[in-house]
Order: C-alpha cells, then structure tokens, then sequence
DNA sequence: TTCTTTCCTTTAG
DNA sequence: CCCGCTAAAGGAAAGAA
C-alpha cells in the first residue's frame, strides 16, 4: 500500500499504480492527477519543507551505509557468509510448522461501521476522520486516491464530494467486542492489535473440530423480523459493500425453515465459518490470512482483502515459493525507510534478502540481519501471546500556533492532568517524565528526566515537564519557542513491589495518629506542605511511599516519614514511638535524634555531600564535584543531611522545582536556587531530593533571589514570610498554597520579564535541532 | 569496558 | 480550515561505574 507522500514523489511517477478507475473510468481521477493535486497542496508547506529534510537525512544515512559497503573486504565477506549459513541450518532446524496461525482484518472498518449505521452514505465516496486526518476511506473515495493516513484537506481537493465522517470510537469499540467474541470461539487467547484487528492460534480448535458433528458447524443466517436473511439483504444494499460473502455458498433449509450453512472441519473453513459470523453478527466483512506463523499470516490477509481469505499451506516448500517474489515492503516492519535502504543495495523482494544475507549481516545491526535473516527463510512467530506490562504511557495535543508562555505553561499542566488521569487509571507511578514538544516547522524534540522515584500527581509530573519546558524556552529565549504539538510521557514504571505494601501502613498509621491527637495535629503543620499531603488519601501516597521506600531497606527496617531515616524494627509499636519522638522534635526545633541514630548503612556518600554542603569551602570545582557526588546519592536514593541555612542548589546540580514534589522536612526551596532551613528547624534536618537520576545539566538559575531569615514563618509553596507564629495559621495557608501551587507558578512566570532573564549554561548542549544539522 | 540514560528514528494501527 | 495520536523497539551518543 502507498502512503500519499509516496505518490508525492515525482521519482515514482512512473511506477504502475494498482489504481484502477476501473469500469468507464468516470469518477475517480487517474494516478498523474492525483500526484498532480497532491503535490500543488503540499508544495511550500512547512510540512512538506520538513518531509524533504527528512528525507535527505534517510539519504545521507544510504550514501553512509554505502560507504560502508565500499569497504568490506572479500574475505570479511566469506567469514559473513559462514555465519549467516551456520544460523540458517540452526533456524532451520528449528522451523515449526505445526501450528495454524490466523490473521484476522476487517475490511475498512471505521468506513463500514460508519456506512452501516447510515446507509446513505453507501453510495457516496466517504472517509473517517477530520480535515486534518483520515483514518479510513471506503471503496468509492480511494478512487479518487483517498486514503488512511491522508490529511482531510488534500481528500477534499482530490474529491470534492467526499463526506468526511467524525471518528466515533465508542462505537467502534462496540463492534469490535462482538467481532472478539467470535474471535474467542477459534482461540480465546487470541491477540487483538488494534479495534480491528487480530491473530489467533487456531491449532487447538482445529484439534477439537475433526471430532465435531456438523450441528456445531452449522451457522443460521440471522433473519430480521420481516424474515428476511439479513445478510441477504445486506448484500442489496446495505453496508456490505463486497461480493464473494463467506455465505455465499448453498443455503440449506433448517427444521424451522431459516436458512443455514455448514461448515467443514478443515482450516480454511473454520476461517470461513468464523468470518460468516462476524459478517451475520455485525453486518460487517473481514478478511484472513491463513498460514504457519505470524509473520506469513499477516501477509497473508492482505492478499485477498477486502472480504477474501487465503492460506498458506504448512509445509516447507509452499513457504518458500511464496516468499520468493514477495516485495519486503509487504512484510510487517519493513517501511519505507527500510525499503528505500535495501532497495539501495538492490534488494526488493524476500529472496533477493536471502541472497544478500552475508552483506546484510555486514551492513546491519544483529538484531537487523536476524531479522531480515528470518523474513528471508519464511519464519516467524509460531505462538502468540498478548503484551506483557506497558511501557510507557503518554498524550500530544495539537494546535495552532501557540508562542504565549502562559498559554504554553498552562497546555502544559492540562497534558499532566490528563496523563495523571490515565495513570491512576490503571494506578501506575512512572519515574522517567518526557516532555514533547514540536515547533511551527514541524521539527520534534523530547527532553527526559528521571526521578529517583516513581511519581503519579499532576503536580508531580507538572512539577518535572514545566521544568523541562522552562528550559527549552531559556533556550531559545529571547525568542519565544513557536509550538505546534506538546505532549507529555512517562515510562520507567514502578515495579510492582515497589507500589504497595509496607508504605500504605505507614500512611494510614499515620493518618490514625493524626486524628487522635491534637499534638501530632499541630506537629504535622510545621512539616513542609507536600508532607502535609500525606495525609490526604490514595492520590498522594505516592510521596509517602517514594521517599519511605528510599533507602535500600531490607525487610526487617521501617523508615521514618518525618526523618526519612531508617527504624530498626518492624514492631509498629516501636516505630509509632520513633515516629512521635521525630514528630515533637521537629516541632520543637530540637535534635532528637543521637548520632548513633543518624548512622545510615546504605548510603555510602552522605558524608562527603554533608561535607560538601556544609563546609561552604568549595574551594576548587565545586560544581563537578558535588554533582558527582550527589549523583551517586541520587543512585542510593538517600536524603542529604543539611547543616546550614542556606544550600545552594545549583552547586550540587538539583533542580529546585522537583523539591516541591517530596516531603523535606523544615526545608523550603528559596527563589534563588537555594534550599533554605527554616530557622526553628532541627539543623539536622532531612531532605528527601527528587532528582534528576543522570548527570545532566539541571536547571537555569532564577534571577532575583530573596533571602528570608526573620523569625516569622515562610511558606514552602509560594516561599513568602508569613506574618504570624501560630502554627495553625501557617498552617491553613500553606493548604491554601499547595492548592494553587500551579497557579502561582505561571503568574509569576508570565509576569517575570523574559529579557532579564541570563542565558542558561548550555543546558542541553548543540543545536536545538538535531535534523538542522544535517540540512546544512 | 560495560551499563544506564537521553534522544532520535522507524514502524504500525 | 493547510498534514494526528499512541505505543513500542532499536540505535547512537554520552556519562558513570
């Protein structure tokens, strides 16, 4: 199948189009007025400019890999050779051709679905989707060169009276769950790709269906309440819109006088049955591909799409006739780059693959040529198994032109909430947060950070993505950063294990000791407000449980909230004690803890970061040398033990704004890139730092910086003095803070002038875009 | 060196 | 009205262990 841009491209202009205006050839417009059309719309377009830059950088990476090629030697060659020959004997061996693997597709099916539920649209060129994409077209409008995955507005040019229907994705999920029930029938472990799309190992069922009596092979077509078979009436005129049903062999008549049809017990008719179901159940086609792995079944399907089947018998030599001429661009996971590569170095079909196996294994990656190596000898997998764990998860919006740093920042927060949304969804908690961005031009980057811990709050991942945004506009500042697409993704999951037991105890221990105490009640107001958000409930455990978890604890050790240092018991009553001594010594400003307490295991650097901090002499690279020891306690996961009042934060390399994320004790972030202790708090206090796990470059410096010292209290959210001492005062505000923490951050973002604003050391080294490299 | 993180590219539906 | 969204995998480059 070609993309549209393919046809863009006037170098294959002259290849043969399989599209045909068949019959009279009055509708629909012939290939070089498609190209033609096309190609007027795209031309100048900011898209089209960045399709072309693209498109050079493949063709540098085909000019280096035939550089490459140049250089090998005859005998580097035969040694390939040999390789490639002993892995292909070992794959051989290994060939299973036991197992019926079928790929199941139904036909145009946002079209279908759509036609079906409004049959006026039968007869008219149609498309899912919007002006900006298509999803689907049907069988009229790809006359006219519409197609999946072809902007709306270009459609409307190629055929002016396209109907372009809105995606409706309930519905479509509607369908689709009945289509999987009949799927579940063949093979209930069968894997699902996508709403219309499937494979199943029928080998089992096949296994059982040689013994069944042909009443389990018989199949009613449904009739409606005219007594009409419905899939009779289908084909006159409603959705349906391909001939050749699976039903169209003999109808027989039942006791009851409906008409039936019975099916064999071989594979191919198992595959027919089942698409004569799906057909009756939903009024829609599928097409199937039957063969003895994925790989081939997939191919396989296509071949006699829409409404067809087709199988691939299951022994060795069926397999390699039919790969021989088989183009590579047909088989799953070779595109358009990899075609374009192999296609350099004369390669266009499977067996022209296996005959340059030897150059391949030269030229590729391992996994590559094992790759190709496997397509070119017909393999793939015999079994199938649905997806383990996600990987990543993640959401993009697009729009016009945005330059607005408040537009941008609070974009931003929005993506966050939804990902959030997602993420509590299916309770997940991801350490690594991407952010996304993609400007006027249409050029891509993402810039990553990952935490120590696993995060899962809006705020929590605003926290990281507004930071990775701020820099990405300091880059590039004075200039506004032109975005037309943001997106925001988290990946790095948090392990099972690590997202539940112990920590939730701790918390609603916690929670329990705070409602029946008055004292702990006015304790906890002198924590830092994200400690206060502890208390609320599941939506916030995670702080908890991250920097409780800190520490490599075994089993046998708690680790205390307040001081985030590990309690030698599992006794609860013990650790309640601990807790309640922690809890009044922070309040009252006082050291509860010996020295022998403070002795930690695990974190082998603490000390040299104490020093580090504390001293104040950082006579020579204080930079190198604190993030690098830092980094290591970022490894250990471990808090930072902080002895003076003022820390700053750029000397270890921390980013600020993830501070506001995690509990930290008496400690607030200044505006000048400091930690600041609160003046009543223990100097021993601990901080448990969110921090970037690598050794990149962290965060601008913000300009002014303030400097609280008075005994009055100071907010750890929006970092003003507090004019009273009552701590229930203080209290009430900091709620009220942590409420509008986001808020706060854009106002005084939006109104901070952006020329003031010194130029960030180089925090992401080179040009902003990789790809402008190459155009030069 | 080896392992990890970041960023980019390719693919698919 | 002027080219989407989500997810996964692999590879290059750069640091850190």
């Amino acid at each position: 199948m070609m993309t549209w841009m393919e046809l863009c491209d006037p170098s294959l202009t002259h290849r043969k189009m399989a599209l045909n205006d068949n019959k009279a050839g009055m509708e629909g417009l012939n290939r070089d007025k498609i190209n033609k059309i096309i190609m007027e719309s795209s031309k100048g377009s900011r898209f089209y400019e960045n399709e072309l830059k693209k498109e050079q950088q493949v063709n540098q990476r085909i000019e280096r890999m035939m550089l490459q090629k140049a250089h090998i030697t005859e005998q580097q060659l035969s040694k390939a050779q040999a390789q490639v020959e002993k892995m292909t004997s070992d794959l051989e061996r290994g060939r299973d051709l036991s197992r019926v693997i079928v790929h199941v597709d139904m036909d145009a099916f946002y079209a279908a679905v759509e036609t079906r539920d409004c049959p006026d649209l039968m007869d008219k060129p149609m498309a899912v989707g919007s002006m900006s994409m298509l999803s689907t077209s049907n069988y009229h409008a790809r006359k006219f060169g519409v197609r999946a995955a072809m902007p709306g507005f270009i459609a409307k040019k190629l055929c002016p009276n396209l109907v372009i229907v809105p995606t409706n994705f309930d519905k479509y999920r509607v369908v689709s769950a009945e289509v999987r029930e009949v799927f579940a029938d063949y093979d209930p472990h069968f894997l699902p790709m996508s709403l219309d799309e499937a494979y199943l190992d029928i080998s089992d069922h096949l296994e059982q269906r040689r013994g069944w009596p042909e009443a389990l092979r018989t199949h009613r077509l449904h009739t409606n309440n005219t007594g009409t078979a419905r899939g009779i009436e289908v084909e006159g005129l409603s959705p349906v819109l391909f001939e050749n049903s699976p039903s169209s062999s003999p109808c027989l008549q039942d006791a009851a006088g409906g008409e039936v049809e019975v099916f064999g017990t071989c594979a191919e008719e198992a595959v027919r049955e089942m698409r004569f179901r799906i057909e009756q159940k939903t009024s829609l086609t599928a097409s199937a591909g039957i063969a003895p792995n994925m790989m081939l079944a997939k191919v396989c399907s296509d071949k006699n799409k829409p409404n067809g089947q087709y199988r691939l018998p299951s022994n060795r030599q069926a397999v390699i006739d039919f790969i021989q001429d088989l183009p590579v661009r047909k088989i799953s996971g070779i595109g358009k780059v990899t075609e374009k590569m192999l296609g350099a170095l004369g390669i266009t079909s499977c067996s022209h693959l296996g005959q340059e196996m030897a150059l391949l294994a030269l030229l590729f990656s391992e996994t590559s040529w094992h790759h190709f190596l496997h397509i070119s000898m017909g393999l793939g997998s015999t079994h199938i198994e649905r997806d383990g764990e996600r990987k990543s998860m993640s959401t993009e919006r697009t729009f016009g032109e945005m330059g607005a740093l408040e537009e941008q920042f609070s974009l931003c927060k929005e993506l966050c909430q939804d990902l959030a949304l997602d993420l509590q969804k299916e309770a997940l908690k991801a350490k690594t947060v991407t952010l996304k961005l993609k400007n006027v031009n249409f050029e891509v980057k993402t810039r990553a950070w990952t935490l120590p811990c696993a995060v899962a709050t809006t705020e929590e991942l605003f926290a990281v993505a507004k930071d990775l945004l701020k820099t990405e506009i300091d880059n590039v500042s004075p200039q506004p950063l032109r975005l037309r697409l943001m997106g925001v993704r988290v990946s790095s999951f948090a392990s099972a294990d690590d997202k539940k037991p112990l920590q939730k105890s701790i918390v609603g221990f916690l929670h329990k000791k705070q409602t029946d105490s008055t004292e702990t009640d006015i304790s906890m107001s002198a924590l830092t407000a994200s400690d206060k958000i502890t208390h609320e409930p599941s939506a916030h455990a995670s702080t908890s449980s991250c920097c409780s978890t800190v520490p490599e604890s075994g089993t046998d050790s708690l680790t205390c909230p307040v001081c985030f240092r590990e309690v030698n018991t599992t006794e609860l009553t013990v650790f309640n004690r601990h807790i309640d001594q922690c809890l009044s010594g922070v309040t009252m400003g006082q050291n509860n803890h010996t020295d022998t307490e403070l002795e930690r295991g695990p974190c082998v650097c603490e000390e040299e970061v104490e020093k580090e901090i504390t001293g104040g002499k950082r006579e020579e690279g204080p930079k190198e040398k604190g993030s690098k020891l830092l980094s290591r306690c970022v490894l250990d996961s471990v808090g930072l033990r902080l002895d003076s009042t003022n820390i700053s934060l750029s000397t270890v390399g921390l980013n600020p704004v993830c501070l506001n994320t995690c509990p930290n004790g008496d400690v607030s972030i200044h505006r000048a890139n400091t930690l600041k202790v609160s003046s009543q708090s223990d100097p021993h206090v601990r901080v448990c730092l969110l921090s970037p796990g690598g050794p990149r470059p962290m965060t601008t410096p913000k300009p002014e910086s303030r400097d609280h010292r008075g005994p009055a209290l100071t907010c750890p959210v929006c970092q003003e003095t507090q004019d009273t001492n009552d701590l229930t005062l203080f209290n009430r505000h900091v709620d009220l803070c942590l409420n509008q923490e986001v808020l706060h951050e854009l106002g005084g973002l939006a109104s901070v002038d952006r020329t003031t604003h010194t130029a960030p050391p180089a925090a992401h080294k080179g040009p902003c875009f990789r790809n402008v490299l190459f155009t030069e």
